[in-house]
This record gives structure tokens, C-alpha cells and sequence, in this order.
DNA sequence: GTCTATAATCAGATAGAC
DNA sequence: GTCTATCTGATTATAGAC
């Protein structure tokens, strides 16, 4: 009887190929945080992942595609992200946790997290063909879009409340934020060895939210 | 009578020599800042040139000899600005001019004209070869601890003078302004053509010197 | 020193057996 | 779907004539 074992078998098959290529987005992942989509081979990908080059294409057509689909779920996590730290604001409303900008601070705590554990993936700074295949991508920019648009709504309360400087224009704040991903001071502060990790997200908070100019008040 | 002449024939030559290599860098010098060292390729730069590819290798060794002359002659830029800086500021003591803070804002700017003007080389994220040959170059490196010097002294002259976060460590704010060489906010904002340059440039400005977070004072 | 032509290499992608 | 072996194209670098 087909009907019974049938449908088990698929979703058994179905299982098999989704953990094998969620094990190749976790390498591609890795490798796009430390070397970058143009450094980052192929053949890399398919000796860390443990098949072969050719295994990969049966699942991927392009070293884009690949990259692509690394993205997207980096993304789906930054989303899944976002709208927890969304739904545990809204059961504190009026408290500190609550405020908009702190949204913001913990939002972008996570973000240089992610990057000195060595899993955000970096794009490539100038225009290449993974650009296009990202912009091609629905769920790709589903998730940008989704993300943008909650980030930019916490951006607009902050000013709204008075917490972030009324007369920068939002999307430059957006911006701003999603560059701490791609931060080099990161970097260059881990390499020079002479701080923790911690110390190194304090410093890079500072500058980002507080700015370089000593405060009066 | 070679004694006469040939003194003034070297000298012409190596003129010629110096004024072509001088072209080769300054071709260099735009498409590293239009694509970066890995997709800039050397038939790029043999064609942009105007000469052999073959003729290239005469005058460098290595694609990353031939960035390496180009980024020394952007880093000598640097310096006889900063030198500028520092011989004008000699002559307003106790003025605003004069303030080390509003010599590292100067800089600041200056960088992101260059930046905006597509003249600013940068240097790929990740660790390349390109890194390794930089830091086997002795004028390079004696133009980066050179202007290195002179920022600190600045950094830390202006956290005396009550103008920088004194809890910041200078280095810290020295890759901090090392970072607006490349910061990805420009092209964004850049991209977005809300904004012009000037506009650009005063919000990243901003955001730098005084965060993202609204001041009271 | 400049050129044309070519070597050498590396990396993305595919063929075809199993 | 996975493998080994191979193709293809792009790119760095060089040989050798002038």
C-alpha cells in the first residue's frame, strides 16, 4: 500500500536533503564571515561540508546562488530576532525595555555579537554579481524589507520620543546601523588583541550611539 | 662632450619614466577605488593606460606591486595634508583652527571628499594578498605610522581638551576615523540620490563626532 | 621599454558512471 | 544524489621580436 509509506518516505527524503543543505549554508555562512564571497572557493565549500564539488552544484546552480541562500538565512534569523525582542517590548510598555531606542541598542548589540563569533556574513563592499542575485532574490528582499521597515518604525518612535537626533533623516540611521555589521573597527580592535570582546562591543556602541565628542550632560 | 649632455638626458628620461608610472598609478588609484583589488584586473589597467599589459610588468613585478604604488602615493596625498594641517594650525594657536578636534574634523571630511570623489583606494575587507605586500612596503608602512603619529597626537590632545569621550582609547578612535575611508553609509546614501554630497558628508559628520542619540546640551 | 602572442594557473561549472 | 575526471573561461604573468 503506497498510500500509507508513500508520503512518510518523501517527508523522510524531504528531511535528509533540507539538514543536508542547511549544513551547507552553516559552512558557506562561516566562510562568508571570514573570507568573503570573492576569497570565499567553491571547492572550499564542498571539502568543509564533506561532498563533492560536483554534489553541490546538484543543489545550487552558482556560487551566487549558494551564497544566496547563506544570506536568506542569515536574514531569517535577524527577522526572528527582531520580532521577539518586538514581542517582549510590547509586554513592557512604558518601561525602559520598551523604549524604541533601546530596541535599537539591542538590535545593534547583537549584530557586532554575531561578528565577533564570526558568523555574519560580509557582502562585498563594491558591486558584484552576488549583488544582483540578492536584489533577484525574493526571500532575500522579503526579509530586507521586513527587517528595514521594523527598524525604520523604531527609528521614527526614537525621534518621536527624543532619543535619536531629530535631523538625521531615518534611512541615514538605517544605514548607519546595518554599517556596524560590516564594521571594520571591529576587526582591527580584535586584531590589536588589547581588548575583550566585550570591551570591543562597548567601544563600537559608544561611538555609534554617543558619537566621538565628549558629552556635557 | 658627454658630460654636459648626458646628466640632462638621464634627467629627461627618468622624467618620462616618472610621469608614466605616475599615470599608472593614478589609473590604478580610480578603479581601486571604483572595484577594488580583486576585480580590478591588470588588462584594466593595461587598457585605461593605454599601453601593453607586457609593458606594465616592466614597471611593476606583481598586480599587487602595481596597487601597492598606488596606495603609497594616496597615503603621501595624506600626509602633506595633514602636514598643512599642522603648519596652519602652528600659526592660529589658541584659535578654533588651531583645536585638535577641528584638525580631526578637517581630516574627517577631507577623506570623505576623497571618498566621494571615487579617489579613495580601498583596501579589501578581508586578509589578501594585498595586505601582505603592504605591509612589506616600507614607504607605505613609514606613511601609515607617520600619519598614524600625527592623528594620535591629535586624539589624545583633544580628549585633554575636554573635546573627545575621555573613556574612549585612542587607538579605538583612531580606527574609528581610519574606518570613514570606507564606510559603506557613503555609497548607500550615495546610491539612494536623496541627498547631495555636501549633505552626505555632514550626516556621516554627524554621526561620527556625535552619534546617533539626540544631545540635550 | 613597448609590443604581440602565449604560457601557466586557478576556479566555476559540467559529463557521465554508479 | 554522489562521485571522479574534465572542460571552459578568465586572469596573472612571461617570452621573444623590435
Amino acid at each position: 500500500m503506497t498510500t500509507i509509506t508513500e508520503p512518510l518516505k518523501k517527508s523522510f527524503k524531504a528531511q535528509m536533503l533540507e539538514a543536508r543543505e542547511l549544513a551547507i549554508t552553516a559552512s558557506v555562512n562561516r566562510l562568508l564571515a571570514e573570507k568573503g564571497f570573492d576569497a570565499m572557493t567553491v571547492d572550499e565549500v564542498a571539502a568543509e561540508v564533506g561532498i563533492a564539488k560536483a554534489s553541490l552544484y546538484k543543489h545550487f546552480n552558482s556560487k551566487e546562488e549558494l551564497a544566496c541562500a547563506a544570506m536568506v538565512q542569515a536574514m531569517q534569523k535577524a527577522q526572528a530576532f527582531l520580532e521577539e525582542l518586538h514581542a517582549q517590548s510590547s509586554m513592557s510598555e512604558g518601561q525602559s525595555a520598551g523604549k524604541a531606542l533601546n530596541k535599537l541598542k539591542a538590535t545593534t548589540r547583537w549584530t557586532l555579537e554575531l561578528k565577533l563569533a564570526g558568523q555574519m556574513p560580509t557582502l562585498p563592499s563594491h558591486n558584484s554579481s552576488l549583488r544582483a542575485s540578492l536584489m533577484a532574490s525574493r526571500p532575500y528582499m522579503d526579509g530586507l524589507m521586513n527587517v528595514s521597515d521594523l527598524l525604520g518604525s523604531w527609528i521614527v518612535q526614537a525621534q518621536k520620543e527624543g532619543d535619536i537626533h531629530p535631523a538625521l533623516p531615518p534611512i541615514a540611521v538605517l544605514y548607519t546601523l546595518y554599517a556596524r555589521a560590516c564594521d571594520p573597527v571591529v576587526e582591527f580592535l580584535k586584531m590589536s588583541e588589547l581588548h575583550s570582546d566585550e570591551e570591543i562591543i562597548d567601544m563600537v556602541m559608544s561611538t555609534c550611539f554617543e558619537g566621538l565628542v565628549a558629552r556635557k550632560n
